[in-house]
DNA sequence: TATGAATGAGGCTTCATTCAT
DNA sequence: AATGAATGAAGCCTCATTCAT
């Protein structure tokens, strides 16, 4: 039998294995790092065997890529969801509108923070591995702030309004993910503020910078 | 006074090899992680035997900690310099001022990036192991930001001002390291932009952040 | 029923591999000693990769306890044979059943000494991971001898019947293992004696002991 | 200047030093096993640097046969003092007198067992090394008995007093030690009796053997 | 001569990967 | 197809011994 002529059935279930071998790999991502977690960790948390997971992934690197996977469809979720529509309110203004942002993908670190903090970390570790699985979430990131610099355009004093998006998806990420993930583990600790007033002070640097004259 | 019943001779000896450990240690810093160093990698950087690194070093995981006293060696070193003497220009104003010293952040990172790499890396991986060597390096630093915020008080719109230097820390810290250690593997390759471009906008970042007038 | 999700070859398959183990380390311990010995040796004396043995041990000194799983298992075999059956006879009298049980002991210990050796040498070495493997090895003795004093009441002058079977186990063993096991290397040197002369002359310290009457 | 010629201060530094490492090696003898125990350990524990361990002795192996000199030693110490005399005491007859020895031997155990524990250890472990450091220790031990037996040949039943003396030897030691080192570590356990009952039973086991009539 | 630093073989253990069933 | 047993390279660490100072 041909493999395009695989049964329906026995697609679903190869289908089914996959993903049970991820959920229990993102299970795992949530307590231990890449490098502690073993490929019979994986099986056994799946309910599978060693064996089962060599046939579904080549290697245990294999499944660095899906961290990235996984990390994108989190985030159309929450693109697609009523909560992730932060649709530029132009009576509240370009403040307020940062500001809901920020607080929007601080819920995003305390849901899915695991992926993320994966997606950064092997990203740093294994460069290699990672490839550009991040081209295309960035670039839907950036098309999403250009959206929203060409809206406040009026508020806004930077002369390239792509740069300007691109430098406040940089931003946000950045200031967001380095605190969410980490707080007592790196310059967070610096830090002794309630979780609004940090996601408010991120938003004021992002306004800071949309609205700085030019020098 | 001489360590006990270590004769001087000895002890110098026993100083060199660890320098030449810790020399090794950070070379290899700059070309792998942590973890994809073996001890006896170090060993052999270093001229020495594996039995030599156990005597100066409790186990692999002792040269963790020396990481920081790197880190911290050279910001001192930094501090101590010429280059490093960020005097608050108050003619200047603010925004230049923090201009001014996003540039020398950044040429801190181009020369010594690979140890504030590993220290942001281990400090995520191994958090136990890295205990609260942070905390001096964070208030010595915020401790500096401090005075800035001092000196251009006239300038800042936030209410406490020690707050606003943790801010400063943090964001400076944060949004510097993110671009100059990772630029195309995270956020950063989302820019396309000077490097003098880069620094400036993070600057007016911290500068909108500190002028933001209260809502 | 079969261990939980374990097919029944996979299970012949590992107690076999278990099986080889044990037997290359009982073949080991009569050449060489427990440290002496290292896990490669094993491995390999069984025909199997040093892994293979991790799988089924958790370290090398798991394999310690089965020192004691092999002895009591030999003694039981033995216990079950015809050749263990010394029934009190009782018209050939208390003496002449000692000479008869001391001879059956040496032959024991002729055939599973290197067992009997590893169980004295290891429970010295390491107690703590020995642990209370003796107590039931001891208690099945003591009643066996407590059978042989109570069939011989008559005979017997000690007041205490149970102290009396305790006191021979622990004189039967202790004597007839150090000559049989070290007779070179430790006091039994002093003896130039057969090994029947020997078992006999130990039968009759035992016979002293329990006809000796009060002082 | 030639090796005779050396200087007796030089000698007796010298030999100052040796002692010092065969204190500091008995010190370690009560604390662990001969293996668990360091180079660096004897010479740390003597005040000394490895490279001194080495000068006085080829290799860490060679302090094995210390333990028989130590062990001879204290013997000797034991037969030249007045405690050691156990002279036989006609008038109080054979048994009384082997209970006398019984608990000397028992108070020897209790100051010097870790000597004697080493050295019953080695000689299983390493007769290679141990090589004949028993024999003379036998022979000094088995002439003692043979006094013992002759003056009480009354007494005894034995035909062979050589053959006597030599089991009582090997009697004394083997029943005493296993009980004074090892009691809860093997067949000791098995006894839940008194010191003064043990002793007083090794006796009549001894005054058995020696008084039970030929068959 | 003494010191203690350096050497390096060898032991234990882990775990990604392969393979027999 | 699935299972889980077996493999074996590779890493960490110890410590007896040697050697530079």
């Amino acid at each position: 039998m041909s493999r395009q002529g695989v049964k329906p059935a026995a697609q679903d279930r190869a289908k089914k294995t996959r993903d049970k071998l991820l959920a229990a790999f993102e299970a795992l991502l949530k307590e231990k790092s890449f490098e502690a977690m073993s490929v019979a960790d994986i099986a056994g948390r799946a309910g599978l065997s060693v064996g089962a997971v060599y046939r579904r992934f080549e290697n245990k690197d294999a499944f660095l890529p899906a961290i990235f996977d996984l990390y994108r469809e989190r985030v159309e979720a929450l693109a697609a969801s009523p909560e992730g529509q932060y649709v530029p309110d132009l009576d509240a203004g370009l403040r307020v509108t940062l500001r809901g942002m920020t607080a929007i993908a601080w819920s995003f670190l305390k849901r899915d923070g695991h992926l993320v903090r994966a997606a950064h970390l092997y990203a740093r570790l294994r460069p290699d591995l990672v490839g550009d699985e991040w081209e295309a979430m960035i670039e839907a990131g950036v098309a999403s702030y250009r959206q929203l610099v060409d809206a406040f355009a009026d508020e806004i004093a930077r002369p390239d309004p792509d740069e300007a998006a691109r430098v406040l998806f940089y931003l946000l990420n950045t200031s967001m993910i380095e605190y969410g993930l980490y707080r007592e583990d790196g310059p967070g600790a610096a830090l002794s503020i309630s979780d609004a007033g940090f996601t408010d002070a991120m938003a004021d640097a992002m306004y800071g910078y949309l609205t700085a004259p030019e020098i």
